[in-house]
This record gives structure tokens, sequence and C-alpha cells, in this order.
RNA sequence: GGAAGCAUAGCUCAGCCGGGAUGAGCGUUCGCCUCACACGCGAAAGGUCAGGAGUUCGAGCCUCCUUGCUUCCACCA
């Protein structure tokens, strides 16, 4: 940029630029050197169907935030970026589309769909990335990698066939939830649990008599809220120790409708409190009566198709769908008078999270992980800490999880995927796991094999992704160096989903953790605090938000304001706020770089430094150190925080404007380049602090402000220097600070213009504090709109009816000759009176209990001693003047 | 049914190890176009830190109870 900047910072077309310099100088790129700490992130891989949201946006932000601060700070730092098929969204998406085509995905077959598949990821797999890039994200996008690449593709096989071998992996038929919509089988996980509205049907089913026919006096009633699911009917339940239904132990009922006689089973499943206590049993559509089935060895009888059709097993039902049937079964049971009552009833439906389809449970052969040994060392490692989680409270969600883990069903009905690497005779059946098809059958040696239709859930895949991306199952040099990864950076959301699966994956495949750190964020809601969603039209577009604020602004509004893990709500007026900040930091660069234009600034020798000028040092100083340690410690917001505060409070409204009588008054040069240097070298660390969080405005007045390096980017992070604590110098800044807001008040109060100087007369009896001032006089003079500064031993000479300002150790008097009212001056000092009495209070309350003097630390007890004295010097001054005016 | 979180200024939220709530942004009021910035400057008003009990010399912070809201998990048909 040219000295010559706008008055207002505009992002536009300076992001662009700034961005294609950092590729083109491959900033983002890392490569392995051992002489150097590796520090790395793993991108959650965002979705090809994937538009950049506002999760997105929060999630890459704070990674972004890691990498560029560890960056800075000498570590080679890697951020592997990629992204994920997705099957089931990508596989929806593709569906849709063909639909709008016209086409049916079965008419058009597997091959050619994946085609398809494949042009969609082609033409739409890059668009997220490009989108994650207008964000700032320094990834090193030559790793780009994405989960059905050629090597992830080889990770999963090679997953797959080895936890088979170790009998992790194992086909079986399982009840599993079953969409009917998606046509697939979805894990527990994929679940959404939805309260609704329904009915609880009570039926009545004839209990056989001895002879072998139903009773008509005699029957057992129960409550269903699924009556169509009495077709796969194979029992009814009581339990054991259920004196009501003693006499039935043994016996049957009939099956109404089929005509089926089933036996009546005891199991101490059975709720007696609940309802009648008696349960029908249908161990194809329902997790628990499958179960039961088990335990009593029951036929399992499935009564639907996998478009949740009922099937031959459902005899005149056959051919209606499960809500048809469920219509006409009750209207049967009715005619037939077996149907008791019907309730209104309030209860939860499982829907598949992605399509909110009602999920029907089924029995069906799918293929399952075997959960209960692989999850030890995943909860072995968080709970010594191996793997820290941010905030901690996650933890317990995390056990929540792990200590009620069921069989993870992979398989999955779709197209769009890794294919399942079995292998089925089609002689014999014989089934064979392995990495590539084998010639003929290892039993029977028959030629022709048939592979496994099915697609693995899209999460085997991203499990495996911090260590297939780095190589795996190659043994690389990128694996050796950059794994373990230091941080992931995640919702909550997705905790189940992903993070506990690459945690068990990291320690079965590669005998190591996958990351030391998970740092959670929460959810972005908008203005009222409602999820952002497509239905509710409420999402705010982050690009959009880009487009009119600039990148820097909505990386800013995204990492403040917020407790890790919490949710957060997004609305204009944040965003505003951080962009007001931008334009704040771009105006005082500006004022630094016109102000220094065509001067030569050069480091003053110690001495030159004037007290001012070492109280910012030192506040910086301090600020580096808070603000690494904050870093360091994940504090993301509350770092920037307090850089926020730096620069707009202190630096921009006090050293700024304490600086500008020695750059207008061009005599003192020594004292002029005093300053110059001191605005230049706490601007240059201010930038550098926030670089991490608005890398753009940074970088471009970092290049501009100096040309020995070409990118705030690549320079070092700030560092605390024992040097540059100036304790006395802070002090006596502070005292000027408090004489100047003091008078401030007095004259707004009296509403004095800042037009209208006063004298200011500073009277103590402290050398020192005189000192101060007469030191300070310039800056002081013009931050307290004072004529003129005098300072003295004692007031005399200085008009009886000034208004007077009582700070720690002095007192400041302001003649304003005209305008003085006695009573409202006496007004004020008596109001200051009165706090200073509160205060006074207060210490003396805490110093006079002795079991404070006892117990409480000796610093404490000295802090208070100081405020006693203080305020009592302090209280002194402002009757003194009472009197005076009295 | 189990668990977690939240309840602090009008609004949205910070508040680390317990030590005067100088809390922040927005909003409000008053005064300023002060030669970096009106996307700004200065000043001010505004809080029984949900309620109650306890521990402590001292509690917004720790413990327990109560109330209200949110979320996650489980899924008794």
């Amino acid at each position: 940029m040219s000295k010559e900047l706008a008055k207002t910072y505009d992002p536009k077309g300076i992001e662009e630029r700034l961005y294609d310099k950092w590729l083109q100088k491959k900033y983002f790129h890392a490569e392995v050197d051992h002489d150097r700490t590796p520090f790395t992130i793993v991108i959650p891989p965002p979705n090809i169907t994937g538009q950049l949201h506002m999760g997105h946006a929060l999630d890459n932000t704070m990674q972004d935030i890691l990498i560029r601060f560890k960056r800075m700070q000498g570590y080679n730092a890697l951020w592997q970026p990629g992204t994920d098929h997705a099957s089931i969204a990508t596989e929806v998406k593709i569906i849709e589309k063909l639909k709008e085509e016209g086409i049916d995905k079965h008419d058009l077959g597997r091959e050619r769909f994946l085609e398809r598949a494949w042009e969609w990821k082609k033409e739409y797999g890059g668009r997220i990335i490009s989108q994650l890039k207008k964000m700032g994200s320094s990834c090193d996008w030559d790793r780009e990698r994405f989960t059905m690449d050629e090597g992830c593709n080889k990770a999963v096989t090679e997953v797959f066939v080895k936890m088979h071998e170790k009998g992790y992996i194992y086909k079986g038929a399982r009840i599993i939830n079953w969409c009917p919509v998606c046509n697939t089988s979805i894990s527990d996980a994929e679940v959404e649990y939805q309260e609704q509205a329904g009915h609880l049907w009570h039926i009545k089913y004839p209990v056989m008599k001895e002879d072998g026919t139903p009773s008509d006096t005699e029957f057992l009633t129960f409550a269903t809220t699924r009556p169509e699911t009495m077709l796969g009917d194979t029992a009814v339940a009581i339990h054991p120790e259920d004196e009501r239904y003693r006499h039935l132990i043994g016996r049957s009922v009939l099956l109404p409708i089929m005509n089926r006689v089933i036996p009546v089973v005891t199991d101490t499943y059975v709720d007696r409190e609940f309802g009648t206590g008696v349960v029908k049993i249908t161990p194809a559509h329902d997790p628990n009566d499958f179960e039961v089935g088990k335990r009593h060895d029951l036929p399992v009888v499935n009564v639907m198709n996998d478009d949740a059709t009922i099937n031959e097993n459902g005899g005149a039902y056959k051919g209606m769908d499960r809500y048809e049937a469920r219509k006409a079964i009750v209207a049967e049971l009715e005619r037939q008078g077996l149907l008791v009552k019907i309730e209104d009833y309030s209860h939860n439906v499982g829907t598949h999270d992605r399509c909110k389809t009602t999920i029907e449970p089924l029995v069906k052969e799918q293929w399952f992980v075997k959960m209960e040994e692989l999850i030890r060392p995943a909860v072995e490692a968080v709970k010594k800490g191996e793997i820290r989680l941010i905030p901690e409270r996650m933890e317990k969600t995390y056990y929540n999880w792990t200590d009620n883990i069921r069989d993870w069903c992979i398989s999955r009905q779709l197209w769009w995927g890794h294919r399942i690497p079995a292998y089925y005779c089609d002689k014999c059946g014989e089934v064979t796991v392995a990495k590539e098809m084998p010639e003929r059958c290892p039993r029977c040696g028959h030629e022709h094999l048939t592979q496994d239709p099915d697609t693995l859930d899209t999460w085997f895949s991203s499990a495996l992704w911090p260590f297939e991306t780095l190589g795996w199952p190659e043994r690389t040099e990128d694996l050796e160096y950059f794994y373990p990864t230091d941080v992931l950076v995640t919702g909550y959301d997705i905790i189940f989903f992903w993070v506990i699966r690459m945690i068990f994956s990291g320690y079965e495949q590669m005998g190591e953790k996958p990351f030391k750190t998970v740092l959670f964020h929460g959810l972005v809601r908008d203005g009222q605090g409602r999820k952002m969603s497509k239905s509710l039209g409420n999402g705010i577009d982050p690009l959009e938000i880009i487009e009119k604020y600039g990148a820097d602004a909505l990386r800013l509004t995204l990492i403040t304001g917020n407790a890790p893990g919490n949710d957060m709500r997004f609305y204009y007026e944040r965003v505003e706020n951080s962009r007001n900040f931008a334009n704040k930091v771009w105006n005082a660069s500006r004022f630094i770089l016109m102000n220094m234009e065509g001067k030569e600034v050069t480091e003053p020798a110690a001495g030159d430094l004037e007290p001012a000028d070492q109280w910012i040092l030192s506040k910086l100083n301090t600020l580096i150190k808070d603000v690494t340690d904050n870093m360091e410690n994940f504090e993301l917001g509350i770092a920037v925080q307090k850089v926020y505060d730096f620069i707009w409070d202190e630096f921009c409204d006090w050293y700024i404007e304490m600086v500008k009588p020695r750059l207008y008054d061009t005599d003192d040069a020594v004292s002029q380049n005093g300053a110059l240097w001191t605005l230049r070298t706490v601007l240059i660390d201010a930038l550098k602090l926030l670089h991490p969080y608005m890398p753009f405005i940074t970088e471009e007045i970092f290049c501009s402000l100096q040309s020995r390096e070409e990118s705030i980017m690549v320079s070092s992070w700030p560092t605390y220097k024992k040097e540059r604590c100036y304790e006395a110098q802070e002090k006596a800044i502070e005292t000027i600070k408090g004489a100047v807001r003091g008078i401030r008040n007095v004259r707004s109060e009296m509403n004095v213009p800042p037009s209208r100087k006063a004298s200011v007369f500073v009277v103590s009896e402290d050398q020192k504090i005189l000192d101060i001032f007469a030191e300070g006089k310039l800056f002081f003079a013009s931050l307290a709109y004072a004529g003129e500064v005098a300072t003295r031993r004692d007031k005399a000479g200085i008009p009886e009816d000034a208004v007077s300002v009582v700070i720690p150790g002095a007192t400041l008097y302001m003649p304003f000759a005209e305008l003085v009212d006695i009573a409202q001056e006496v007004e004020r000092l008596r109001k200051e009176e009165k706090r200073l009495q509160g205060e006074l209070s207060r210490v003396h309350g805490m110093l006079h209990n002795e079991k404070f003097l006892s117990k409480a630390p000796e610093a404490k007890i000295q802090e208070e001693r100081e405020k006693l004295a203080k305020y009592t010097q302090m209280m002194e001054q402002v009757k003194l003047r009472l009197q005076q005016l009295d």
C-alpha cells in the first residue's frame, strides 16, 4: 500500500491480493525439518456437498489462529487440509439432481451413478475450499487430501482387513436402524429422537384355553404405539413375579388377524408398573424385543420391506405402507372387539438425522465393529490426561458415550463410498475379506466371486483422518514427524461421530493418540439464539459478511465474547464493532505513518525515552506475556480481548494523545524521535499479537511500516523482556491519567467546552509527584485542556474559589474566574467526601477485624493498609477544601 | 429416567488461583466535526451477580437446596 492511506479501512481487494501473495511465497507449506518442532492440526474435512457456513467459519478461524500463532513462535506449523466424500449426504444430493433430470438411481446403474458422483465431486469439491481461503485459512494446500483418494482408500481397506482378522469386524444379523427413504442402515449415532404426538393403542389378545381354542372371556391387554408391528409378534411377555398373571405362565395367546398361537413368556425386561404389565414381543422390529426374543429363542418374523411397506409375512396387509397398514389393522381389531381404547400419547420417535424420516428397526445382515475392547485405550487416554478435552466438562459427555457403547454398524446400502472388501463365492457362498478380490474361492476353488455391494459408513474413513492424511499405511517420514498431531478443533456436536472414533482408531492402528488436545467450540446461533437452519431461513452467510465487513471482522466477531465450548449468538452489531476496531487499527497506523513520513526513525539511547514511552512499552511488555499465556492455554477469546483493549484504550486513546504535542512541536528532535520510535515499535508488536486473529489488515499495515521483513506471518512472535519493565513510570503515568480523568469529569459536569482552557495548579507536598507533573506538563496540559500547568508545594496565590480535584497525593486547582459556583463546588466535594467515607469504612472494617489480620495473607493486609493511607490523605484534602469554601 | 450447561447493566455476553463489580460491546443521556479515525473523542447514568442455606476473616466464584431456561444421552411397550 502507498503511504496515502484511505480514511476508512476497506478490506476489498486487499484480502485477495495478500492471500495470493502468501500462497505464492509458500508460507503455508510445511516440510519435515528435524531442526524444528512440528505443530500439527488436521482440519475437520468439510463435506464436498458443503457450502461455507458459520460453523465452518468459527472452526477454521480457531484453527488458523492457533496455526499462525505457532508458526510465528517458530514451530514448523502444518495445517493439513482436505475434504470428506460424505457418503450419504452426497448420495442424497446426487439422487435429487438425477430426479430433476427424470432419472432413477437404479435405472442408471451403479457404475454410471459413480461416474456422476465423481463429476459432482469435481464440480463442487473445490467450492468449499475456495471459500475457506476467503477466511484467510493458512492450510498447506499442497497437501490437500480427500477421504476417497487413493491413499485413503488404501488405508480404509487396510484397516478393514486388519480389524476383520483380529475379530473386531464381523458380519451378523442384528437389529439395526433402517431408513426407508434413504434405503440404508444407519448407526445409532445417526438416529435423532424427536418428540412427537402419537397414540397409545390398547389392544387385547385372547388367551388360549386348555382345549386349544381361544377364550372369549379371558384376554391379555397391553398398549402399543406401533400396532402394525403386531403382524410380526411372536410372543407376549409378562414379568416372572407378577402375581396378576402368574396363572398364565406357560400358556399361549392367539395373535389376532394372523391367527397364530404365540407363547406367554416371562422376562424381567417387563416393567410391572407400566401400563398393564404386559408387552407384545416383535423381535424383528424392536431392539428390546429382539433381545427378549434371543433369550427365549423366539422366531423372528420380519413383516416389512425395505421401503417400509408390509411384506408377504403380513398376510392381507402385504403391499401396504406402514401407516396405511396401521390404520387398517386398528380398524380390523376394533371390528373384532379387541381394541380396548385409544389414548393420545406424546413420545420420542427415532428419526434419521439427514432426512428426518422415522426410522424402522429391522433385523438385517450387516457389518459391525465390536467396540468393547477397542474403546478401552480411548477411555484410558482421557482418564489419564494423555488427551486433554477443552472445556473439561466434555469428558463427561465422552464417558457417557463410551460407557454405554454398542457395536457400530458400518455397512451402508449406498453406492457412494468405500466398497466393503468382502467377497462371496458364487458357488459355495464362502466369505473372504481381503485387500483384493481373490482369484478363486479359498474353500471350494470356484473362480467367480462377487464383492459385497455395500459401502462403509462415511465416518469409518474420517476416523483414520489424522494418520491417513500423513501417508499411513506407509510409514512415511511425514507420519513419523507430524504424528501425533497437536490440536483437534471441532464442535461438540460430533464428539460421538468423529472424535471418539479417531481416538480409538489412532490407538488401534498407530498405537498412539491422534492428537494431544481437543478444543471444542459451540454452535453459532442467530441473534435470537436459534439454531441457524435452512428451514428457518435464519442462516447468516459468512461469505456475505466477508464481502461487507471483511474476513478480519468476521474472524474477530467469531472468536470474542464467548467462553470455550459455549454456543454463541451472531448478530450484525457485533460484526460492526469488529469492523470498527479494524478501522481503529487502520487509522492509528495511518496516523503513525503520516508522522513518520520523510523522517529517519532510529532507536533512541536509553536515557532518551520519556516516561510516557516507557509506560506504554511496559504495558506492551505485560500484554505480550499475558496474551502468549492465554493463547498457550487455548484462551483465544480472552487473549484477543486484551489486545483489543490495549490497542484501543491504552495505545490510541492515551498514548497517541500524549505524544501528539511532541510530534507537532518540531523543536525537540530527540523527543520526537523517541515518540516515533515508540509508536512504531508498539504498533508493530501489537500488530503481531493481532495477526493470528486478523491476518489481512495486520499484514497490510506491517508491510507499509517497514520494508525489511516481507510478511508479518513469518515474522517472530514478540517475547516478554525483563528490561522493558518500567514500574515507576507506569505508576507515574497512571497518576497523571487519574488527574486527567478527574479534570475532564469536573469540566464535563460543569459543561465547560474543550476550547475553553484553564490553568491547572498541582499542589503536593510530595516532590516526586510534582516532578511527575512537571515532566509530563506538555501532554498533561493537552489531555486536560489546560492553558498552563504550574506545580507548587502549597496553595499560596491560588484563587480561593478555584475548582479542585483531589487525587492520591495531590490536589489540583483550576481557577475559572467567571463561572465558579461555590454551592455547586461544595456539593461536588460533599459527594467525594461521601464516597471516600464509604471506602474508609470498608478498609477500617477489614483492618479492625482480628480474624482478618490473623488469617488473611500478609500481602493482602499490606494492600489494605496502603489503601487506608491513601484514602485518609485524600479525605483530609477534601475536608480542608470544604472548610476553605465555608 | 440420567447427565451437562446457563441464570451478572435495558440487550448479548466476559469474569483466571475465592480478596473492593474502574467488566466489555451494543443501546441510553450529555458535551464535542480537538489537524488518525463521527466506523470517532470526552463524560455520565444503569447491577440486592436467579432465590435460599452453608463453608470462610472474606463468596459472582466453593458446597447443598429451590426455581426458571437450554442441550446431550437413554427410550417404558
